[in-house]
RNA sequence: GGGCCUAUAGCUCAGUUGGUUAGAGCGCACGCCUGAUAAGCGUGAGGUCGUUGGUUCAACUCCAACUAGGCCCA
């Protein structure tokens, strides 16, 4: 791709290699510092500020990324290219536990306390380098992309800056008091020994099977009487504190036949076939798991029961029960285990009560006849709604479970146990067993809560932990406002997870991310948040030393002791670190140096774009960056967001590296190019799931840039046998150019328009798909037809034209691209502009977007070019249905034109309609014309039948009889046809007859909205024999190929012919074809026959063979003719 | 259970404020061109526009319900 500017054009290869292409492309803007060029060039222009969402750099980029990172860049490109000063500012996501996850697997860690016997200073230094490999294998990954920014400026969310620029963000919110600690019932994972945000939880949603189990629970004052309660984890049941009922449910009496116990469950349950669906459909349903039974069921393999009667909810309540491990000692414990709640003195033992279930915040009842029994067992230490309860009861609250999800001592046998191993759930139903409270077990499929990267399943588990109250959120509801959302409907997305978040759990029990800047006192449990380095140093009483000259975490900064202003006790940091989107949330400040210098951020904020995939980011990223700065300014911190959906392989399936459809970024660039993925990536619509492969590569990379490249080789090839054509003395001006010249470049000037607008609205989408159907028509119609001036052309200022027009064309297309294909449009831009004008910008990169020349615009014509697409097309068809292939002459193609714009195109372009149809004559009649078409008429047998029955034959004669006035009523449109039958008149719908054409046998003829075309298919002999020409010359010049000659190769051939029409037709096309042969000689030699063996001249014989046309035969002995040596 | 989105040719998708006979690419079949040739081009087959109602002179388009799929929230 290499030129000399000024030089001229180099030739063009048809065919191109895009990864080396990429390559030269690459070297190029090394070697001449391209990037920094472009930056220097921006200097004093308006600034366009795009807002990098941090990439998590944990692991090589993939493909994925290189959809949105192609987004990110084309905007900037396109921005740049209309004169406005970048930042371009990358970002790396640094902190957080995917990070430690990467780090453990390394170190052969596999808990919280391997890790501190590895030591947490050499752990988060790991995790540190870990982050600076991976940052740099992306950098280089998103350079082969194409992707321009100013990688040695990347930020690192684990910046000081960022950290500290968080610290200032969480001491505004404990200013407005919105910073509290909290004891909750938290989803928990043992194996990481750590509590999961609300996000968390949902990425690791699984399908699995529980073991669950029906129990009853025998009424202390009632002998003989039991609750059923079910439940799918076991472990739980050990720190049962009550019994939930609906006030307003039915429950019955249930008389187990067996042994005379009677149970109480709700009276819907009874016989509820349980996830009937999901187990009919398979859907939902985990393979091999049996179908659920009801509860009938369950009674009645037990030998049978009875029903004696109903109760309402309402009757239960305050029924006391005896629970299924009032044994262990925990269950003693007055208020519960660890953490009783204030003011609660009784034990769970003794608390054990049947209690209302009352209604949730959306006033929904929270026990619900359907699932389990209608009557639910509550544990307040160990779930979610059961903790709510537990709280506004008043209840004592057990929870058994330690940070590795293992029992706690007080619970006796179980003490120690891992709570949700199968050992342990099959020891506790044998405890149940023994103890009698066993009722049944089943396998129940359901969607539970998984650790999102171990896979462990979570436990429930009270904690505590740090929150921000966000009570405030319509205050960022309000900064959504503001926003653009592309797509529209993000903005109700991200409104419905404001409503229904609850506050934020900003803590999290690990080691590598930011150090929460929480200091509590050891004396009074009073706690303050530091706002920053200077803060911290100022206010430290001890430990400085130790973490001065090292980043702002764990452990370094767990050393810094702070003097408590409450009652000036030593405070200590809570060990706990941040929750990662936090750092991400608050780079629209940090990076864009809030707290360094505000002028500067004054000038970059709002950012006038941010770009990310959609899926999950509305509670995350989103929603960080818009909480932050609600808190910080009160206003959104970008005015326009983009979203993209995600990446499927190529049948729609989600990638996996473990299921083998995973796709590297570096070999797809490799194998199929990084212009191909741009060019998917641009004109795909980018609110939906992209399916991404090779294939669809190969189809890119096979159509459109093959394609452009060809047109672009095409121009070249031919324009520098003309030298170079510049200056102003050459150009002809625009009025004087042919209208087929005028109608593309009007074209040109459409597709600028469109291209500019579309991306203005965030549509790249659009502005891709008017760019190909532009080169389309650039490749497929223009220079189709206007080939011929490119090398035949007898004209000069012809030849000048269509070279000035495709230039022209090319030159803005070259621009047009160069957003999307920056590769591409840089290699042609080379080649097609700077070859010859060594005064022009040295990248297509430096140069401005194509405007477009309004006054270029010209609709008259583009309407009747789509008049004569539509009539060529038309006429090609009609050709087609009586197979008259088109090297058959035909002598005269008569046009119905349904109105004056076609009529006038057809006139003005016939010679082109000629040309194309290989028709001697075209006829342009008025429009309306009746076509030549002949019709026919018949009653629609299957409508009518129904309607007249045995009439139908008499319907079938009158119509047959009246046929010329019911087929002109039709073509009239009439929406009723009268016929007369017997003297009745009858009316007929149009649907009630069928009207079927018959063109007439001397013409073919076809017709479509009113446009008709009809050609004379009489062959005259001449026409024949013109035909059989046009074959011969094809297998002639197939000949050629086929014997290997070079197209300037010169031949003589030597024939004779079977019968008298080839012989006619060799003697009066004879020069015509020698001309189009580069033959020199044509003989006849009627010597030639067919399988003889030329003795002539052998040594100069290439090929010799028989060729069968029009039921003659011809042979045909092919020589090639001595050329002039060229002189050394 | 609630919210949002989607449903158009074998596949992937367009379809502008409702307006004659619903389009493209790929694939398939047939053919053209042979001075863009490791290219280029045309024609054709293939559709109850998810189903059912409604509004309208007119519905792929607007409304409702249903069915299926996806995402999100409980």
């Amino acid at each position: 791709m290499r030129v000399s500017p000024g030089a001229g054009h180099r030739k063009v290869e048809t065919w191109f290699d895009l990864p080396a292409l990429e390559r030269e492309v690459l070297a190029f803007w090394r070697e001449s510092d391209a990037f920094a060029q472009l930056v220097a060039q921006q200097a004093g222009r308006p600034p366009y500020s795009f807002l990098d969402g941090p990439i998590t750099a944990n692991n090589p980029m993939g493909v994925h990324h290189a959809w949105g990172r192609t987004l990110k860049d084309l905007y900037q490109r396109y921005w740049a290219m209309n004169g406005r000063r970048l930042r371009y500012q990358n970002g790396f996501d640094c902190q957080g536990l995917w990070v430690e996850i990467e780090v453990e697997k390394e170190h052969g860690l596999s808990s919280k306390g391997d890790v501190e016997a590895f030591g947490v200073a050499r752990f988060v230094e790991a995790c540190q380098a870990r982050v600076r490999k991976y940052s740099a294998i992306q950098t280089e990954q998103s350079v082969r992309l194409g992707m321009w920014m100013d990688w040695d400026n990347s930020y690192f969310t684990m910046s000081e800056d960022n950290n500290f620029a968080i610290w200032s963000f969480l001491k505004r919110c404990h200013a407005r008091g919105k910073i509290y600690r909290g004891s909750d019932v938290m989803p928990w994972s043992g194996r990481s020994g750590s509590a999961y945000s609300q996000m968390e939880v949902i990425e690791g949603r699984k399908l699995v099977a529980h073991t669950a189990l029906f129990v009853r629970f025998p009424l202390r004052d009632r002998p003989g009487e039991n609750l059923l309660v079910w439940t799918t984890t076991p472990w739980t049941l050990t720190c049962n504190v009550a019994a939930a009922v609906n006030a307003e449910l039915d429950y019955v009496k249930l008389r187990d036949q067996r042994s005379g116990e009677l149970f109480y469950c709700a009276a819907e349950n009874l016989s509820f076939a349980r996830l009937e669906r999901q187990f009919r459909e398979q859907k939902e349903w985990v393979a091999g798991v049996p179908k659920l039974k009801t509860i009938a069921q369950l009674f009645n393999e037990r030998g049978g029961y009875a029903v004696e009667g109903t109760v309402k909810g309402a009757e239960l309540i305050g029924l006391a029960y005896d629970g299924p491990f009032d044994e262990l000692p925990a269950q003693g414990v007055a208020g519960g285990l660890p953490f009783p709640p204030r003011g609660v003195t009784q034990s769970a033992r003794e608390a054990h009560r049947v209690i209302d279930g009352g209604r949730d915040t959306h006033g929904n009842p929270v026990v619900v006849a359907g699932e389990g029994t209608g009557i639910v067992h509550t544990a307040p230490g160990c779930g979610d709604i059961d903790h709510a309860l537990g709280k506004q009861l008043g209840l004592p609250m057990l929870a058994p479970l330690d940070e590795a999800a293992c029992f706690l001592e007080g619970f006796g046998w179980l003490s120690g146990k891992h709570a949700t191993a199968p050992e342990t759930v099959e020891a506790i139903i044998e405890d149940l067993r023994r103890k009698g409270l066993l009722v049944a077990t089943e396998r129940y499929p359901h969607v539970y809560p998984h650790c999102w990267r171990t896979g462990d399943e979570l436990v429930f588990r009270l904690v505590d932990e740090w929150y921000i109250d966000m009570g405030w959120r319509d205050e960022i509801k309000a900064a959504v406002e503001q926003i653009q959302w592309v797509p529209a409907w993000g903005r109700e997305r991200e409104l419905e997870w404001l409503t229904n978040m609850r506050d934020w759990m900003i803590s999290k029990k690990r080691f590598w991310g930011l150090a929460l800047p929480i200091w509590v006192c050891e004396q009074c449990q009073g706690f303050e948040v530091i706002g920053g380095r200077e803060e911290l140093q100022q206010r430290a009483i001890a430990g400085w030393e130790q973490f001065e000259g090292h980043t702002p975490h764990r452990p370094w900064i767990d050393a810094v002791k702070l003097a408590c202003p409450h009652c000036g006790g030593t405070a200590h940091r809570v060990a706990d670190v941040g929750n990662p989107w936090l750092d991400a949330g608050i780079v629209p400040y940090s990076t864009l140096g809030y707290d360094r210098d505000r002028d500067y951020w004054r000038e970059w904020f709002p950012a006038d774009l941010v770009l990310e995939s959609f899926p999950g980011q509305f509670r995350n990223w989103f929603y960080a960056m818009l909480a932050m700065s609600a808190m910080i300014e009160g206003r959104a911190p970008f005015r326009t967001l983009v979203g993209h959906a995600l990446m499927r392989d190529e049948r729609g399936e989600e990638m996996h590296k473990s299921k083998g459809n995973a796709i590297w970024f570096d070999e797809a660039a490799e194998q199929a190019g990084a212009e191909a993925m741009r060019w998917l990536f641009a004109q795909h619509e980018p609110s939906t799931n992209l399916n991404f492969g090779y294939g669809a590569l190969r189809e890119v990379r096979g159509g459109f840039l093959n394609t452009l490249w060809n047109t672009y080789g095409f121009y070249v090839n031919y324009a520098r046998l003309e030298g170079p054509t510049k200056g102003a003395a050459e150009t002809i001006a625009f009025a004087a150019l042919p209208s087929f010249d005028r109608w593309i470049l009007s074209e040109l000037q459409t597709t600028i328009a469109s291209c500019r607008a579309a991306f203005e609205a965030y549509d790249h989408r659009t502005a891709a798909r008017a760019i190909a159907a532009f080169v389309e028509d650039l490749s497929g119609w223009y220079i189709r037809h206007n080939r011929r001036r490119f090398w035949k052309s007898d004209d000069p200022a012809d030849l000048r034209a269509a070279l000035q027009t495709l230039g022209e064309c090319l030159r803005g297309v070259t621009g047009l691209i160069a957003p999307l294909l920056p590769f591409l449009s840089e290699a042609i831009y080379q080649n097609l502009v700077r070859a010859v004008d060594a005064s022009a910008p040295s990248s297509v990169h430096h140069t401005a977007y194509p405007v477009a020349q309004t006054e270029r615009l010209d609709q008259p014509l583009t309407e009747a070019m789509r008049a004569i697409k539509r009539l060529n097309s038309l006429a090609l068809a009609a050709r087609e249905a009586k197979k008259l292939k088109v090297r058959q002459p035909l002598a005269l193609l008569r046009i119905g034109p349904r109105d004056a714009v076609e009529q006038a195109a057809a006139e003005r372009f016939a010679a082109m309609l000629r040309d194309d149809l290989n028709v001697k004559r075209v006829e342009v009649l008025a429009p309306g014309s009746t076509s030549p078409l002949v019709y026919r008429i018949k009653p629609n047998f299957k409508a009518l039948g129904s309607r007249l029955g045995p009439k139908m034959k008499a319907v079938a004669a009158a119509i047959a009889a009246d046929a010329e006035r019911l087929i002109a009523a039709w073509r009239a449109g009439s929406e009723t046809l009268t016929v007369q039958l017997g003297g009745e008149p009858l009316e007929l719908a149009r649907a009630e007859v069928e009207l079927q054409t018959d063109a007439p046998p001397e013409l073919s003829v076809l017709e479509d909205h009113g446009t008709w075309v009809a050609f004379e298919t009489t062959i005259s002999d001449a026409l024949r024999r013109e035909g059989l020409m046009r074959d011969l010359l094809r297998r002639l010049q197939l000949l050629r190929k086929e014997s290997g000659l070079e197209i300037e190769d010169r031949i003589n051939l030597r024939w004779s012919a079977s019968g008298p029409e080839l012989h006619a037709v060799l003697s009066e096309w004879g020069a015509y074809l020698a001309g189009e042969l580069l033959c020199l000689e044509l003989t006849h030699d009627p010597m030639l026959a067919e399988g003889s063996t030329s003795g002539t001249t052998p040594d100069t014989t290439i090929d010799e063979t028989t060729i069968e046309l029009g039921g003659e035969r011809l042979c045909v002995s092919l020589t090639k003719a001595a050329t002039p040596q060229p002189t050394t």
